[in-house]
RNA sequence: GGCCGGAUGCCCGAGUGGUUAGGGAGCGGUCUGCAAAACCGUGCACAGGGGUUCAAUUCCCCUUCCGGCCU
């Protein structure tokens, strides 16, 4: 049941859930049914190029849906969460202005979160060269920094976490100023629906579009991506299938394995994202569309009935 | 039949007469601009039976199984 508290933001729709459990073909549904348009939170599917190693919709399956935030940055590049919230805030608006209803629909909780509920990021740039310095301590050397820079933070950062130790020291040395609680205040009204699906279930899916990704040519993807000048690190760094693809086509690993292996890390990133979606208690687990658009029904047409 | 080498947790794999590696998988978790990333926690063992010893996974003997060589 939705709760029926009455205000009059802008009603967004969020569609998350683990890889491989069909939140795309949900989305474009819910599209076709509500009058929307899909805005992606898929942090990969941002990036020119990657497109069968990402899953991200063809042409077909979109079904004459605009889609956004989809192929918006070179894959050498680095994207990051606010870049990202920024042009999400700005698409969304792009479609309410048309009437439309948006729908935020992806596997990357951040940038869900981001958006869902309006987290406003400290406003520090990163700073690679600061980056690279401090990447040569240790993990207990940029603690102890931190700790010194600010003691508030060091209280609940992850001691051993040195990307995430990094980032606090660089908020801290370049403002000099400690970093501020997060601050949340929802733009929209949201209605957060998470596809479920049974482990098993999730992991014969997950195998099964593995294979057929491969059929439709995801090596031959990397190959070309690699001529087109992406790097084997960078490859790497995108994770999954890319880094393993990398891997393939260096020779470390045989097909086989290859197959193997991503599959297993495909696994465990579905339950890393589940893991992060636990934790929200708002999201509705719906099993069919009908659920879904039950649930869309009533939370369209509550403030109408409202106000 | 004879000789030799093995037998370690779900898997790979070190090692030691007492303090009982390390990976991987599994399971659980973290999340303040790289998040498909980064990071953390965790159960599970020494083939079986006899010895020797204060103490054996580690030394000795036997049995079983596996691999190699010989007849």
């Amino acid at each position: 049941m939705v709760s029926q508290r009455k205000n009059n933001k802008p009603k967004l729709i969020v569609v998350l859930g683990p890889t491989a459990s069909g939140k795309t073909s949900l989305a474009v549904l819910i599209a076709k049914k509500f009058n929307g348009e899909i805005v992606s939170a898929d942090s990969r599917q941002i990036y020119k190029g990657l497109d069968i190693g990402t899953g991200k919709a063809t042409k077909k399956e979109m079904r004459g849906i605009k889609h956004h935030l989809l192929d918006i940055e070179n894959p050498k590049k680095i994207y990051d969460v606010a870049r990202y919230k920024d042009l999400a805030d700005k698409a969304i608006e792009s479609i309410l202005q048309k009437g439309k209803l948006p729908i935020l629909c992806g596997g990357t909780g951040l940038y869900i979160d981001a958006v869902a509920k309006n987290i406003a990021y400290p406003n520090v740039p990163q700073n690679w060269k600061l980056r690279e310095s401090l990447e040569t301590k240790s993990a207990d050397e940029l603690f102890s920094e931190l700790k010194k820079l600010d003691a508030k933070r060091a209280k609940t950062i992850d001691k051993k976490n040195k990307r995430r130790l990094i980032r606090a020291i660089e908020i801290v040395r370049l403002t000099g100023k400690k970093i501020d609680t997060l601050k949340e205040n929802p733009k929209y009204d949201v209605l957060l629906l998470g596809v479920k699906k049974e482990p098993l279930e999730l992991e014969a899916l997950i195998f099964k579009r593995l294979i057929k990704r491969i059929k439709q040519g995801m090596i031959a993807e990397a190959k070309h991506l690699h001529k087109k000048g992406l790097s084997y690190k960078r490859m790497t760094e995108l994770g999954l299938e890319y880094r393993y693809l990398a891997m393939l086509l260096e020779g470390k690993i045989k097909k086989n394995e290859m197959i193997n292996k991503l599959n297993t890390k495909i696994r465990q990133y579905a339950k890393r994202q589940m893991t992060w979606f636990k934790r929200d208690k708002d999201i509705h687990w719906v099993a069919s569309e009908k659920e879904a658009e039950k649930l869309i029904s009533e939370f369209i047409g509550k403030n109408t009935l409202l106000a």
